[in-house]
DNA sequence: AGCACGCCGACT
DNA sequence: GTCGGCGTGCTC
């Protein structure tokens, strides 16, 4: 198993000459510890500086062994004990054996990139330096403490309503039990945050750290802002910890939260892994959110990781959302984790006003409807903001000729490229790979000088509405808008300040920033999210367009939400105008279990990556052929191998492997019996291939 | 994953 | 004659 050893052993036998050998972790993609010898044991959890290969390395150490379970020859002594910092507690430890074990990846991929960059550099000695006293404005961003300039968060604490009270009671019983893991549900403005402060403060007042996770950096200005005000004048220090902080200043966070003398942690999901020894409550907001499964190396998800350190320690966990996972919600159901609903907004603000523009027989004027365009004339008029949310980035997805069909593709994939316009500047870029090429002056099949924009992105509408209403003032934000640093909150304050009349996004509007004094959220496109092909697109539909209302109307005086869509029937936008989650949620479960889909079952996903397609598919069908003959696939189900959606990108074919079961013991149980033999397999072929557990697209 | 070794094309 | 392409093999 992987529970690490005993770490009470006592270091050292007094007057042994005799070496011993080490179990050590290292970041390379191989099974299993890797054995030095030393002259005397080490604790599990201590760095060391060890030669692997012929490079130097930093590794972990795991357990300390009777005798090496390779040939003696081939042990090599341990470099140097990096003493820099105590062993990593045993609490840690046993978070990433059983990270490890549950992800199927080996203890080295798990323990070392949990750690600050410098502190798994061989090179880099940094305890001398990063020791000592808090480093007090370590880990404050620049800018991130006056970033929501003029928003008003709410800055006192404020008397509760009848609703929260009764949350807060229900919370704090919890809290009282010791542990377990509540859902608190709660539409946007419903007053989480001010519930999750609440019972951080006490947590604080006990002198327990609080854990924080928020789903981007983007979240964090405006909660950042509110935590530090509420509870880090008198209770003690705040860290903050995302990927995009300077190595120094992610190891300065990391080393005041895991030392103790940070008594609040708020970050993204890397902060799940951070030592903290008086840990007394976790908080997961948004806890639906995708950005919380990391897509690549350890494809973890910190929210199933939370909620097992927080039952591995006996503390309490939060997660919070408008619109919980599935997942959460069954388990909610099934009384695993105590639901905690909040029915109503806070300070008695109406929730928006959600309705469906059907957009069927409908005049269409650059894809907007007369009622939208009539909509957003209104608030103009009135002086209010709206925003234009649409997911597409660019200014139209697609160049075409009219005369012969052809469509600007990318080289390297299969997809279509973007044309993308800024001025007078225009270029087609590959959204999967990023690769971009000059816009062709006619096309390259038939000469045709005509080539046209089909359909339309954030900037093609943002050039449109500056037509239509020349008098507004119009800020467009997404990921283009926004690549130099510190542009997005200079976009957001703009926002803010009132300085802009009409907004044009993508999903990057919809989280963390609430808007004052918006009025109006028109939407455009919802209908692709509908049919995209996998079984979530339902679920994070309704999440979006929820998350998305829910940026307007935190003032008096009634928000409107236009959803412009051909499918006005659709149980998702009907539950949406109605604001019930608990409806929707209900009916997309009874879905899932009839089709036998998660939460109903546990999957997983082979994937497999060649040069040529049929490599990638030949390896998942001999997989897949090789799990069929073991008895530990008797309640599984293995999928045909299937190319995905995109077969191509960055000239690399690509293909998967669905794997489910309705027993998640007998998936992994197959998983582990197989992945010896699938590494087998591979020996020889040109294929990369990986798993990830708990897929969250399939 | 790195980082080597190792055997075949265009150049200082 | 070398520099360098990336195939394949190994790392306690």
């Amino acid at each position: 198993m992987l529970e690490p050893p005993d770490s009470s052993r006592p270091e050292g036998t007094s007057g042994s000459a005799a070496p011993v050998f080490l179990a050590v972790a290292l970041d390379v993609p191989l099974p299993g510890l890797f054995d030095y010898s030393h002259d005397a044991p080490l604790a599990p959890g201590v760095r060391v500086r060890v030669v692997f290969g012929r490079r130097a390395m930093v590794g972990m150490v795991w357990a300390v062994r009777e005798r090496p379970e390779v040939a003696a020859d081939r042990v090599r002594p341990i470099e140097a004990v990096l003493d820099d910092l105590p062993p990593m507690p045993a609490d840690w430890l046993r978070l990433a054996g059983f990270a490890a074990q549950y992800y199927h990846r080996p203890l080295g991929e798990v323990l070392l990139p949990a750690l600050p960059p410098p502190l798994r550099r061989p090179a880099a000695y940094t305890g001398s330096r990063a020791a000592g006293g808090p480093v007090r404005r370590a880990d404050r961003r620049p800018g991130a403490a006056r970033s929501a300039a003029g928003e008003a968060v709410p800055a006192p604490a404020m008397t509760l309503t009848a609703g929260q009270r009764t949350a807060l009671d229900q919370l704090q019983a919890l809290r009282a039990a010791g542990h377990g893991v509540a859902l608190l549900h709660g539409v946007t403005g419903s007053g989480k945050t001010e519930l999750y402060l609440r019972l951080a403060r006490q947590v604080l007042d006990q002198g327990r750290q609080v854990l924080i996770l928020v789903p981007e950096i983007n979240l964090t200005p405006q909660l950042e802002q509110v935590v530090r005000t509420r509870l880090c004048a008198s209770t003690g220090d705040l860290a903050v910890l995302h990927s995009r902080l300077s190595d120094g200043e992610r190891l300065r966070a990391w080393l005041r939260a895991s030392r103790g003398q940070a008594a609040l942690l708020l970050g993204t999901r890397l902060a799940l892994m951070t030592p903290l020894p008086r840990l007394g409550l976790i908080v997961v907001d948004e806890e639906h959110d995708a950005s919380y499964k990391q897509q690549d190396g350890l494809r973890y998800s910190a929210r199933d990781l939370a909620v097992w350190r927080g039952h591995d320690l006996g503390i309490p966990v939060v997660l919070g959302s408008a619109t919980p996972s599935l997942e959460s919600w069954r388990r909610a159901q099934r009384g695993d984790y105590r639901l905690v609903s909040l029915p109503e907004r806070a300070q008695a603000q109406p929730l928006p006003d959600i309705r469906l523009v059907d957009t069927r027989r409908a005049q269409l004027e650059q894809g907007f409807t007369p009622q939208l365009l009539q909509a957003l004339a209104t608030r103009l008029e009135q002086g209010e903001q709206s925003l234009v949310f649409l997911n597409r980035r660019g200014y139209a997805p697609v160049l075409r000729c009219p005369s012969c069909g052809w469509v600007s593709q990318c080289r390297r994939c299969t997809a279509h490229t973007v044309l993308h316009r800024e001025g007078r500047r225009a270029v087609l870029q590959c959204h999967h790979c990023g690769d971009a090429r000059p816009v062709p002056r006619a096309c390259p099949d038939c000469g045709d000088q005509d080539l046209q924009p089909m359909g339309r992105g954030t900037q093609r509408v943002e050039e449109f509405l500056a037509e239509r209403f020349p008098q507004a003032r119009i800020v467009r934000i997404d990921a283009d808008a926004t690549r130099r640093k510190g542009s997005a909150e200079a976009l957001f304050a703009q926002v803010h300040a009132g300085q802009a009349d009409i907004l044009v996004g993508t999903q990057m509007v919809s989280k963390g920033h609430d808007f004052a004094r918006l009025g109006l959220v028109g939407v455009l496109n919802a209908d692709t999210m509908l049919f995209a092909q996998d079984f979530r697109a339902p679920e994070r539909l309704f999440a979006q367009l929820m998350q998305v209302a829910g940026r307007a109307g935190r003032r008096a005086g009634g928000a409107q939400v236009l959803v412009q869509t051909d499918y006005p029937d659709q149980q998702v936008y009907q539950a949406l105008c109605r604001h019930d989650y608990v409806r929707f949620a209900e009916s997309a479960l009874a879905e899932r279990e009839d089709l036998g889909l998660p939460p109903f079952s546990s999957q997983a996903l082979l994937t497999a990556q060649a040069a040529r397609l049929a490599d990638a598919l030949d390896f998942l069908r001999a997989v897949r052929a090789q799990a069929d003959a073991m008895p530990e696939s008797a309640e599984v189900c293995l999928y045909d191998a299937v190319p995905l959606r995109i077969v191509r990108v960055a000239r690399v074919e690509r293909a998967q492997l669905l794997i489910e079961s309705s027993r998640r013991g007998a998936l992994h149980g197959l998983l582990r019996a197989l992945l010896p033999q699938a590494d087998a397999l591979a020996a020889g072929r040109p294929v990369r291939w990986g798993l990830e557990i708990d897929p969250q697209e399939i």
